[in-house]
DNA sequence: CATTTTATTTAAGATTAATTTAAGGTGTAT
DNA sequence: ATACACCTTAAATTAATCTTAAATAAAATG
């Protein structure tokens, strides 16, 4: 997404970035760019600092810490005080301008490349959501306490929905023991896990049972 | 600050720095730098490693610990480099001689950023505050007294809130070593500094464990 | 529809993991 | 060299989770 007053620069930017084969989205100021980002996901954002309402400061901090993609600020004035404060906001790289469109592609490319690496992982399967990194998992933004079997159980359905998992598979990939007999201990843990996620666990609709194979997790749900 | 004993050496980066819109200090030793900052305050230093009279180890250890200021060394190519490195004597950045003037004002960009970053910083949750500046840690405004590894333990806990932390990351975010077996010395530390931190250590409310998985800070307290 | 098989639930006992305590080591500063 | 503070180890205690087993329920089979 390119924020930025001026039509004529957002044309340049959008013709080079779209060669370069990405999808661009333009905003002409912070309001719009707010707008659009209710109904759209973005990889990155360039950001003018100086527009008319909202600047490209006041525009970074409204979209908070929680934000999932960089910034690269636009600045006419070259200063090193814009740079500083752009980047102390949470900006992931500064351009001055007047700029060289290839630089532009550059940079994009370049911050892309960084910020992949250290890009929040979160999973999430209908209702269910797990932040991989917190090692948490919420069921309708509501944080589920889980023991630490059901836990992996979770995590390892939730990773591959719509697979169906036998019970060997599960006991060897939440034991890292061979799997000989069939004790019904993986059972209990479906059972518990399935109090705590499940509406109706009598008539479960997430971690579903494929009777005589094993268990899978509903993709839609 | 510049200090260097190379005229010729300083009126470059003072140049290049100028240009970049800082106002430059010169000193062509420690004395001069020591007598000068008597006087003013710098956001920086650059600080030569070999010079006459007093080098420029002499000098950051002269400075002392309670310095504000961040300092980027200087240094012919490989003969201090490694030392440098290991001694990890509190430089924030390291150049190597002969350099390009553009990768000093990048390195003196970068680090004023993150010390200003620092800065800034005080990280609040629920009721602990940490001046990350000064190192210390407030609850409810009282300072706690904590011993190396529980300030380590905190602060990694404070960073992030809410984030579920396993032993093994424990470890080798506290220690720098890789982890091999359970001994219980992390568990040892949590106990202590629980019961620095908890109205009833019995019962925490701020460090929760997560059994079977680790440990987390609980966000809203 | 009765029977058999497979899956689920429950709750108590076994097991594992976490906590606490205290003693012994280690390193640092005086 | 000595004292002190801090860290680690080890052992005893406590607590939560996991497993087992038995009872119940549901689905498949003939």
């Amino acid at each position: 997404m390119i924020v930025d007053d001026s039509k004529e620069l957002r044309k340049i930017i959008k013709l080079y970035l779209e060669n370069a084969g990405y999808e661009i989205i333009e905003a002409e100021n912070g309001k719009v760019a707010i707008e659009l980002l209710k109904n759209r996901e973005i990889s990155l954002m360039i950001l003018d600092i100086m527009m008319p309402q909202m600047d490209g400061f006041e525009l970074l901090e409204a979209l908070g810490d929680d934000r999932k993609f960089p910034v690269i600020f636009l600045s006419a004035r070259g200063k090193v005080e814009d740079k500083i404060r752009g980047l102390n906001l949470g900006g992931d790289d500064y351009i001055a301008k007047p700029f060289d469109p290839g630089e532009v592609v550059a940079r994009v490319l370049a911050v892309l490349r960084r910020s992949q690496r250290n890009i929040k992982k979160e999973i999430v399967v209908g209702s269910l959501r797990w932040d991989v990194e917190k090692r948490l998992v919420y069921l309708e933004d509501k944080l589920l306490e889980l023991r630490a079997k059901e836990y992996k159980l979770l995590t390892m359905f939730m990773k591959r929905p719509g697979k169906v998992f036998t019970k060997q598979e599960i006991y060897e990939l939440l034991w890292d023991e061979p799997y000989f007999h069939d004790d019904n201990t993986i059972m209990v843990h479906i059972s518990n896990l399935r109090d705590k996620i499940e509406e109706d666990p009598r008539n479960p609709k997430k971690i579903l049972t494929i009777r005589g194979i094993g268990y899978m997790m509903d993709e839609g749900c």
